[in-house]
DNA sequence: CATCTAAACGGACCTCGGTCCGGATCGTAA
DNA sequence: TTACGATCCGGACCGAGGTCCGTTTAGATG
């Protein structure tokens, strides 16, 4: 069961010239489990990518999101700044890129996986589950997912948000089909953002069994006026 | 009826060195209806920090909300680029200091002024025309309440922001005693963010009247369990 | 009015994200 | 193998945010 069309894919197209970039992410269909991306490149282009990719999970480790220079990631790649510029667009893509394989798993894991996240269980089992794994997700990859997080504007036009958001309107849309469904998704997606896991946890230090129960909670009182 | 400590007041203490900034809004009870905020300042600070404010009126009026360099601010004030850093912090401060009025009127509003919004109502029909006033005040400000969006790890600790997730908190607890109303208010306050104002209705170009549905109906759900 | 100190000022300076374009490379076709 | 065009590379360059520190000034004190 796949969507109308967006999986991950956060690249710009190749050549950056006139139109500033394709406006949302692109109509490809990709197969869930597939590792490497970008379909056509030259090989010493898709050398140089591995290179930076690689090269910024180094400097991440060593330095934390923070020392994630565009500089220092061409340099550590040992290729020039533009390369990485016209790869990956600009910070938030580089960064993005390095968080798609794990967004490309939690999809493929509500897409096709075994209930109850995947389809078979009932809707509210599975948008319970959901949640949960969000939450989880987010929790270890959060200081990258924070830097990464792109100006407002572009905050909820990414292709792998627009994937998220997908299933919880389609969920939502089976649980109970007279209700703005949309909105309603939106809201269940804001509990789930990484910025505000961050603040809760790290912030206010609250536990992530809180987290846990609070989002049961909420998708309780979301969905209970039906039944 | 005021709370603990935070009302808006988003500047940094005077000097800068050594610690690099009040870490939290400080506790500093304001009268809700005051004007000039800053308490203590030289005569020279208050002079140049009203016209930088002016001026950074007047070139957002004329450039929008992007054309608000620090440098050009400092131009169109006549004062040195230091002295808009030392008055604000960073660019995010010069524009939140934008925004204090409004947030200040609200609360005023929502604090002390008439029902449903102030004190008198029951507290649901009080939650419902918060969300409304928000709303609206949202959008007429949402160009510079978007530039004005600090990275995610400030978006919850500023003091605007943390009254109003008291006030809905208050609220909530009035409604829901047993409820986790924290964790209730944070996805509350969610659906009233800016940047999903913005999305929701210049991006997928939604009505003002759906979003206002979409609160009513939130709150419906949300308080539902009880009564 | 003279003096003194804390506070404020200003602009040179640094870093980093992002752009540009002449030159090097890949890959294909002859 | 040679030739050629599309693609890619690299690093100089630019603008803007943010820092630093020597200098100036408000305003309190005697």
């Amino acid at each position: 069961m796949l969507y109308s069309g967006f999986m991950s894919a956060s690249e710009p197209p190749f050549p950056k010239p006139q139109e500033p970039q394709e406006p949302l992410g692109g109509p490809q269909l990709l197969e869930v489990g597939s590792a490497p991306d970008e379909p056509c490149l030259r090989a010493d282009a898709a050398r140089n990518r591995a290179r930076l990719l690689d090269a910024a999970a180094r400097l991440i480790a060593e330095h934390g999101a923070a020392g994630v220079t565009m500089e220092a990631v061409a340099a550590e790649a040992g290729v020039g700044k533009g390369t990485v510029f016209r790869r990956f667009g600009d910070r938030t893509g580089l960064l993005t890129a390095l968080l798609d394989h794990s967004a490309r798993n939690l999809q493929a894991d509500f897409l096709g996986g075994p209930p109850p996240l995947g389809p078979g269980a009932p809707p509210v089992e599975r948008l319970r589950a959901f949640g949960v794994a969000v939450l989880y997700r987010a929790v270890d990859r959060l200081d990258l997912e924070l830097a990464a997080q792109p100006e407002p504007t572009r905050r909820y036009s990414h292709p792998s948000v627009q994937a998220l958001r997908t299933h919880v309107t389609v969920l939502l849309r089976q649980i109970d089909p007279d209700a703005d469904c949309d909105l309603l998704a939106q809201t269940l997606l804001a509990y789930l953002d990484p910025a505000l896991i961050n603040h809760l946890t790290r912030q206010c230090g609250m536990p992530m069994e809180r987290l846990e129960k609070g989002w049961l909670d909420l998708v309780d009182r979301v969905t209970r006026t039906v039944g």
